[in-house]
DNA sequence: CAACTTAGTTAACAGTTTTTACTAATCAGC
DNA sequence: GCTGATTAGTAAAAACTGTTAACTAAGTTG
């Protein structure tokens, strides 16, 4: 059964080496501490082959040894763990309120961070300030002594599948951006690996590859911000993320909800947007582009439209998620996005409406668990830099 | 970047092997009468390989040579075949209103079938007059000289993703089903690869891998019958359908589209297939089961109650085809199912819908292709025969 | 402290694709 | 009709992969 990391065309011995390199690495990843002899056990790969890999790994820069542990009678095996100190990643995202930059490490720790909240103009002159902020970024002495494994960028609307270019930011007036070519033409950017994906697809990479725990099968990651968009993860060695013949996977924002409801900024009707959305809660509250949302809503509480005007914003969320559910099915749902500052008001109607309308299909099945990130500030842009590792490590 | 065919946990010579011969026999099935030296080109891989490979493939009754062809000066080609007369994969359909059987070879033709239009009653009946059928189709004499893949079962509900059970099929009464085990205990029944998938999407696999012309990205095919369901596929050399963690991917006619809608027997409100749906019309319009929704539609297509109500349908269509456009975004539409055979009455209010509401996502885009199958009678069963198919080559 | 068990390494091995050289078959031009 | 150029396909040697089998290393257990 192929999955993500199934050759272009055709598989020879030098691609062979690769996946069993990357699976050895992901292994690693997914169970940090294991010997040589559990990733043997484990990948089906023998003792020998798993040992020169590791080797190479170590010697890369990207395994290092820990501590021995015995498991009853016999010689204890040297624990493994990816190497947080020899690598980093640079991951940034552009976005409707400013440039959000993170370096991290191959464990998804942020090693150094920068933000600037200014909404971007002309592409070119966003460009030019990304590179200035990573050059910035890159002198941090946090990140001394290691090697940069390339630059993930994340930008608020659908990518094109088969070429880096953003095809449509309708919150910046930004059409058919190769924003990867405008960057290079800038001085003092690291090499390797250069990837440009939408938000959601890189917060949703990132929370996968990076996941705190026992790792889900797959996820749905819901952004709520000014706009409402969703990337999708699976698989357990090569997470990929269906992007779909024009990047449109996840739009669920412009998912009608509402037949002949509110009008939509994407010339339609009845759009989730229209109920629950930064934008729409914005145009509703009469709050300025540069106010906070969730202070107005907060300093407004006692007013009952105000009340009922996110109480039904919640339910389309929770409506949403269900939605979801019945169409991509993930095994986990994430919700992040600046409506989480919003915090029960929002979410706690969206979970009960979420809860209160599973049908026979869903009450077979045991309950989806449900995460929600209070602070999604950097979840974007450390999910390009997780891009980026994923694809460096089959690169190696 | 892996797909489909990437192995479960690493990769030996073996599995490098059968990836290029699956990746072989995928590139002739969708480019018949290519050369060896044109799917060296293709595929990267070298003629010394190729050559090889396509021996095997021959012996094993896979590949056929065909005519020579010249391309300008040099020694011509020798066209390559998929083999439609050595083998040939069973498909069967258990679905409401009764059974269909195919039996179908390499490059997707039905060489017999049977069908049975009685309602299953138990589990236990219907696998045994399945397996009377199935031994009664070997026995077509155009299956003469042939050896049996395997076979494909289709069913009307979800399948676990995990193992091949059927967990709930509502239209027949059924819960978790090991359908292929009770099958096995039928006497006279073939070996090889035994599969089982929701209807739906085994429907769009079928249409996917033995697609007529250029082979889209991607597909995602609306099965509009009793019930209102979909299947995706994308993939090139080796097809995938997205099952979702509970195999619920797809399920759209339980997406709510009007909130607060009509009761749905699925226990929620307002699902699409309140409004569109062979048991919502049949229940509007009075149709007892036995009869023909069409001929009842037909006879009464005077009435406006009647003509609204299947404009209503059709608009319900469209709206979940823009949807899914938004949460999939497959490269190409189809529709298939029973419904269909309401034609232009159904099907024009849902296109008009569909193009009337596009939104500037999707106008900035070439429209996606909209593909209707008037009689999808075997479309599921000779889809799960080419899934059998697709199994049976990447362990030949 | 000897026996046992498990972890990890080493060298010979089997099997894959590639490289290189070759043969086969057709076309173009004289 | 012949020669040379061009492309298709094959054969044997080479390069590289993971596996096998034997070994060493390093603990625990009695």
């Amino acid at each position: 059964m192929p999955n993500s990391f199934t050759p272009q065309v055709a598989g020879d011995l030098n691609y062979l080496k690769s996946l069993n390199r990357s699976t050895i690495l992901s292994t690693v990843r997914r169970s940090p501490g294991l010997s040589r002899a559990d990733i043997a056990l484990q990948t089906g790969l023998t003792k020998a082959t798993v040992g020169s890999v590791v080797q190479a790994l170590s010697e890369g820069g990207w395994l290092r040894e820990g501590e021995l542990h015995s498991r009853g009678g016999g010689r204890p095996g040297r624990a493994l763990y990816l190497d947080g100190d020899r690598h980093y990643m640079l991951g940034a995202e552009v976005g409707v309120k400013g440039l959000r930059l993170v370096a991290c490490n191959l464990v998804g720790e942020i090693l150094a961070s920068l933000h600037q909240e200014v909404s971007p103009t002309t592409p070119e002159a966003t460009a030019t300030r990304l590179a200035e902020l990573l050059v910035q970024l890159r002198q941090d002495p946090a990140l001394g002594g290691r090697s940069c494994l390339g630059l993930g960028v994340s930008v608020p609307g659908p990518v094109s599948p088969r070429a880096p270019i953003l095809r449509l930011a309708p919150n910046l007036g930004w059409t058919d951006i190769d924003f990867l070519a405008l960057l290079r033409e800038q001085p003092d950017l690291p090499g390797g690996v250069w990837l440009l994906d939408n938000e959601a697809n890189a917060a949703a990479f990132g929370e996968f590859y990076f996941f705190d725990g026992v790792p889900p099968e797959s996820i749905a990651y819901i952004s709520a911000d000014i706009g409402i968009g969703c990337g999708v993860v699976s698989g357990e060695h090569f997470p990929v993320v269906p992007r779909g013949y024009q990047g449109l996977v996840g739009e669920i924002g412009h998912t009608v909800i509402q037949p002949g409801g509110a009008f939509c900024h994407c010339g339609n009707r009845g759009c989730a947007e229209t109920l629950v959305s930064g934008w729409a809660l914005r145009e509703a509250l009469n709050v300025e582009p540069e106010a906070s949302l969730s202070a107005a809503v907060q300093a407004r509480a006692d007013e009952e439209a105000v009340q009922a005007l996110i109480q039904r914003a919640g339910e389309a969320l929770g409506l949403l998620m269900l939605n979801l559910h019945h169409t991509l099915n993930p095994s986990m749902l994430i919700l992040g996005g600046s409506l989480m500052r919003l915090e029960a008001r929002l979410i706690e109607p969206a979970l009960a409406y979420f809860h209160d309308h599973q049908n026979d299909l869903l009450r077979k099945s045991q309950s989806v668990p449900i995460k929600i990130i209070e602070d999604s500030t950097f979840t974007a842009a450390r999910g390009a830099a997780a891009q980026v590792m994923a694809r460096a490590a089959i690169e190696v």
